[in-house]
RNA sequence: GCUCGGAUGGUGGAAUUGGUAGACACGUUGGACUUAAAAUCCAAUGAUCAGCAACGGUCGUGCGGGUUCAAGUCCCGCUCCGAGUACCA
């Protein structure tokens, strides 16, 4: 009986279903064990060989936690909002939810075949109402929450109005927008409900808030920092400003501290942890009050070199800093405009990289050195940045290089306050080692005491304090997208309201068009019934926005809107979604308790699995999800709704698999200069595709194992053929042609037209494929060849580069894909994909199912099994079982084979030995596993089998090889008995005649023996 | 620039954490079976020198030093590659 893979894994994979056999229970007398993947985007491409190598190591753990005995919860779902689906929609005018159900079909069917231990009862879709409606839910929760500082955690905002009605603000410590001015329980109490409302929202975990964005009046949309190229749209060439647009905002700032001391308790990669650290971006240093003068202003700037405070010789304020107006004197004001106008222009890209361009004005201005009382010039200047610390930096050219380039480019003095360094051509920005010079009482000092005695002055005279300042900054939680969740969030008078929790889910409207509307709303202002009712507490026609009156409707509004709000009427709904962080930043929990309807999760489903034990994942999402996660359920935390501060115990990061991808040259554009100093672009169409080749003379390449050189000579290069052959038709063309610019693009092309050894492409093939590519001309080599560039990349459907596992399924089955792409190497590494090794895999696995084989038919033995084998089975157990804790599944597999191929030597076919081995390799290779189990005689499945233990007896040898080395050099072995000691050893070992003969008569220096390891003399 | 990671045969990768470098697999070569192919099995396979023979010699883990009886592994100084991040005051 031959392995017939694809009967057996159907079998299986529809026992497993019908039977439920993964089905997680949310009580237990067994230990629990929570093993969570990244959920995936269902994308249209499918699923490529690079998604499931995550999935497959978590199954692995999965299994083997269920055979050790716990109770393992390991589900999955689908992030299914996002914006290719939008894209798409866009395009065709096909609604996002039904592209995304055929792709999540076609996701599920891709999965099922692999074989995951998926309990899909628990599957969660973050696109469905009754999953979003919880994130709808959350988002209440941070609005209705604010940060106490003094007590470091979440509270609700009813408590802060209670402090307001009863004692002002004076002794709040929150954490909040910097514009609150004081106020005291009798000016609380006296305020409008509307101006309660507007202070609350200074407080609120999420906020309403002006942000600056990237705006393309044009397209009328914001647009993210990569849609952008050179300060114009990628999309059409328009321009794109910089703008101040109001945005939901998470206070994630809060949490910084927080968000960094907790790194400490969580298992993660180290390189992960430290990218987010860099990402929060603590900087010790002080806050300095500076005082403009004739002014009753102060401008505030972060400094982390207090100690430099007298190298101070000007200030510099970011472009958009809000102070500049009000201090620019008459005389510059036309100057100054100037700048602010043309840095508004230029994206914050831009900005960042062309860092050399130095650039900025005077604003006529000058500040009051808080310690010396010597005027300050204040400047502006693009290089200080208005998102970050205060906006404004005291400029200290002697200590920071960036201040220095612009003391020297605008001629501003550089004072040196450091003792014995020369600042002549650079400035000095190490810490360690100087001495403070020139700086009234810090003369003398240390950087660190100077810093201690500068903080001081500073606060004894009310100039300053010693502050930590963060990198991370809130997030921006608005798009201006169709398909994400709505917000919950309707508006009178232009304040946001909550719909309250009992009307939700708030559900995605219809719109005809996935598109702004014309006045740039988002797609949203498209919807018809897109207001809201609060008599009847459902959405309404926008229609009836017109004919309903609101008699003063803010009167009356309760300052949180959510409960028992007086004002009853029609009201306009939020436009924006949220972005797709949303989902991902909880739905952890929700796999706990997927289909409870009155809590995102239970308090007993949440106790029980308190977090994820262990996650797989991409580390792409270090700064991003990872954070977001971490942020919500800290805020969860607080709030007393999650016993847990953290989301994942332990994470690993699987590296990604990379797909071949084969690009070819165009050429479609030429850049004519003609003698009179005009040009022209001269459109090459049909484009021009030029043969890789010749760019190198010799080409290595590896075909079959074998590396070989390919030599092409001079006169094969197509790239200069084909532009001395252009420019000269150019010529005849212009007759005051004076030089010509080809402008070249790489384009992909399908890889199964490529030969990968030779990189010679299938030119018929490439022609039938896609019109451009029948219409376009060829510049091949002087062979007629054409030969492309090949690039190890991302796999990607737009790069033709993606295998799928399918094929790899139905050629050699799952169990095969399953330990192959576990052989390829360590998890955590990038690979390219390459079958190359993968009938190794395979033939291992037939080789296996022949050891319980015996011509063609099915035999063990109940006999007992040789010391040899038991030998073998342990050796196998122990280091499979280490390999799995240490995730290291490359070498588990390599175990396997070792383990296969020795019992084959001894002929072992005793079930002693035979029958742990199956539970062994299930993990791994489940179908196979589960088919010899039932034939050795089980009816139930193997799931649950209990793990073997590792026996150290059968392990224990009582003799060894012992290298002998000279001088370190290993140049035979000996068989002795473990039993001997040093000296018993030394003494065998030069009784040897191969000692003897390895010494030719010299007496050895020294004789190093280390009992059960080796040997080494020295002469 | 900064932070982190890496470099081992023709290829993917092992190496008990300082103790026989190259496990396992691919590929290649030779052989067996076969009319033939596929499949399967057996043997060889880091480079190099020598040779009738072998438990032969030399070199060998990116480069240059060092520590040690012993270094792929530890220390110092480089080179190259990859990832993240960046005018962060």
């Amino acid at each position: 009986m031959s392995y017939h893979f694809n009967e057996i894994e159907a079998k299986w994979q529809k026992y497993w279903s019908e039977n439920q056999t993964f089905k997680a229970k949310n009580n237990s007398d067994l230990p629990k064990f929570y093993v969570l993947d990244m959920f995936p985007y269902p994308s249209g491409a499918g699923l490529h060989v690079g998604h499931p190598l995550g999935y497959i190591a978590s199954d692995i753990y999965a299994r083997f936690k269920r055979h050790k005995g716990f109770n393992v919860l390991h589900p999955q779902g689908y992030d299914s909002f996002g914006l290719p689906a939008e894209q798409y929609a866009i395009q065709t005018g096909q609604h996002p939810a039904l592209t995304t159900e055929d792709n999540i079909k076609r996701y599920r069917q891709q999965l099922d075949q692999i074989g995951f231990s998926f309990d899909w009862s628990r599957e969660v879709r973050t696109s469905e109402p009754e999953y979003y409606k919880w994130t709808q839910w959350i988002f209440i929760q941070l609005f209705e929450s604010w940060y106490d500082k003094n007590n470091d955690k979440a509270s609700a905002i009813s408590e802060l109005e209670t402090i307001f009605s009863t004692e002002g603000n004076a002794n709040i410590n929150a954490v909040c927008d910097e514009d609150i001015n004081n106020f005291s329980a009798d000016d609380w109490n006296a305020y409008s409900s509307e101006e309660k409302q507007e202070i609350l929202l200074k407080y609120r975990l999420t906020y309403l808030a002006e942000t600056e964005v990237n705006w393309c009046p044009e397209l009328g949309t914001v647009l993210a920092n990569d849609e952008i190229v050179n300060g114009v749209s990628e999309r059409g060439g328009y321009a794109v400003i910089r703008k101040k647009m109001t945005q939901w905002s998470m206070r994630i700032s809060a949490y910084a501290q927080r968000l960094l001391d907790d790194l400490e308790t969580i298992d993660w990669p180290q390189p992960l942890k430290d990218s987010q650290t860099n990402w929060i971006g603590r900087s010790k240093g002080a806050l300095v009050k500076f005082k403009i003068q004739d002014s009753e202003k102060n401008i505030d700037v972060f400094t982390t070199r207090p100690d430099t405070i007298f190298g101070v010789s000007f200030m510099t304020l970011a472009p958009e800093h809000e102070l500049v107006h009000e201090i620019t004197t008459p005389e510059q004001k036309d100057a100054v405009t100037n700048y602010i106008e043309k840095s508004a222009k230029r994206s914050e890209r831009e900005r960042m990289a062309d860092v050399k361009t130095i650039s900025g004005v005077f604003t006529g201005a000058y500040a009051l050195h808080p310690l010396s009382g010597e005027e300050i010039p204040i400047w502006i200047g693009d290089y200080v940045l208005a998102g970050y610390g205060t906006g404004a930096v005291m400029s200290v050219p002697c200590g920071d290089q960036r201040d220095y380039d612009f003391a020297k480019h605008f001629g501003l003095p550089i004072p040196n306050i450091f003792e014995g360094k020369d600042i002549s051509e650079e400035a000095y920005s190490e810490k360690e080692g100087v001495i403070i010079a020139n700086s009234d009482f810090l003369t003398g000092l240390s950087y660190k005491e100077a810093t201690q005695k500068a903080i001081e002055a500073l606060e004894a005279i009310n100039a300053g304090k010693g502050k930590i300042n963060y990198r991370l900054r809130d997030a921006v939680f608005s798009r201006q997208r169709y398909w994400g969740e709505p917000f919950p969030v309707y508006y009178v008078n232009g304040l946001p309201q909550m719909i309250a929790e009992e009307h939700l889910p708030l559900k995605l409207p219809e719109v005809e068009k996935y598109l702004p509307t014309e006045e740039g709303e988002p797609p949203l202002g498209r919807a018809t019934n897109w207001a809201w009712d609060t008599n009847k507490n459902e959405i309404v026609s926008n229609e009836m926005l017109n004919q309903v009156q609101h008699d003063e409707p803010n009167k009356d509004v309760t300052p949180s809107g959510v409960e028992g709000s007086s004002v009853k009427g029609i009201y306009p709904l939020e436009l924006n979604t949220m972005p797709g962080w949303a989902g991902s930043s909880w739905y952890f929990f929700r796999y706990m308790d997927a289909d409870n309807d009155e809590h995102f999760v239970s308090e007993e489903a949440q106790k029980y699995w308190e977090n994820v034990d262990l996650y797989i994942g991409g580390s792409e999402h270090a700064t991003g999800h990872l954070l977001y996660s971490r942020f919500w359920v800290k805020f969860l935390y607080d709030r007393g709704m999650v016993t847990v501060k953290e989301p994942f115990k332990k994470l690993i990061n699987q590296g990604m698999i990379l797909g071949m991808s084969a690009i070819i040259r165009r050429n479609s554009e030429i850049l004519v200069k003609k003698t009179d100093g005009t040009s022209e672009i001269i459109k090459n169409d049909p484009p021009v595709f030029i043969s890789e080749r010749g760019v190198e003379a010799n080409a290595e390449f590896t075909e079959n194992g074998k590396r070989g050189t390919m030599n092409l000579s001079v006169s094969e290069i197509p790239l200069i053929k084909y532009e001395e052959e252009k420019e000269f038709e150019l010529r005849e063309q212009y007759e005051n042609l004076q030089s010509t610019a080809f402008k070249y693009e790489w384009l992909h092309v399908d890889v199964s037209f490529v030969n990968p050894a030779t990189r010679e492409i299938d030119l018929q093939k490439l022609k039938n494929w896609q019109s451009e590519f029948g219409k376009a001309k060829y510049y091949l080599t002087s062979s007629g060849k054409m030969y492309a560039k090949n690039e190890v990349e991302k796999m990607s459907k737009s790069k033709y580069n993606v295998v799928n596992p399918d094929e790899i399924c139905s050629q050699y089955g799952a169990d095969t894909l399953r330990m192959y792409e576990m052989f390829l190497g360590p998890l955590e590494q990038a690979k390219p994909w390459n079958t190359a090794g993968i009938t190794g895999v395979h033939s291992f696995l037939k080789k296996m199912w022949k050891l319980y084989h015996n011509d063609e038919v099915f035999v063990v033995s109940e006999e007992k099994a040789s010391p040899d084998s038991m030998k073998t089975l342990h050796k196998t157990i122990k280091k499979v079982t280490e390999d799995i804790e240490e995730f290291s599944f490359n070498t588990s597999v390599s175990t396997f084979m070792i383990c296969v191929n020795e019992l084959t030597v001894q002929k072992c076919d005793q079930r002693e030995v035979l029958e742990p081995l199956a539970i062994l390799i299930a993990p791994y290779a489940p179908h196979i596993a589960e088919e010899l189990w039932s034939k050795l005689g089980h009816d139930s499945s193997i799931t649950t089998a209990e793990y073997p233990v590792f026996e150290e007896s059968f392990l224990v040898e009582s003799t060894k090889q012992y290298p002998i080395s000279f001088n370190g050099k290993m140049r035979f072995t000996m068989e002795l008995s473990l039993e001997l000691g040093k000296n018993e050893i030394e003494k065998a070992v030069m009784a040897d005649e191969r000692t003897q003969k390895q010494l030719e008569g010299r007496t050895p220096k020294k004789v190093i023996v280390v009992p059960g390891k080796i040997v080494n003399i020295v002469g």
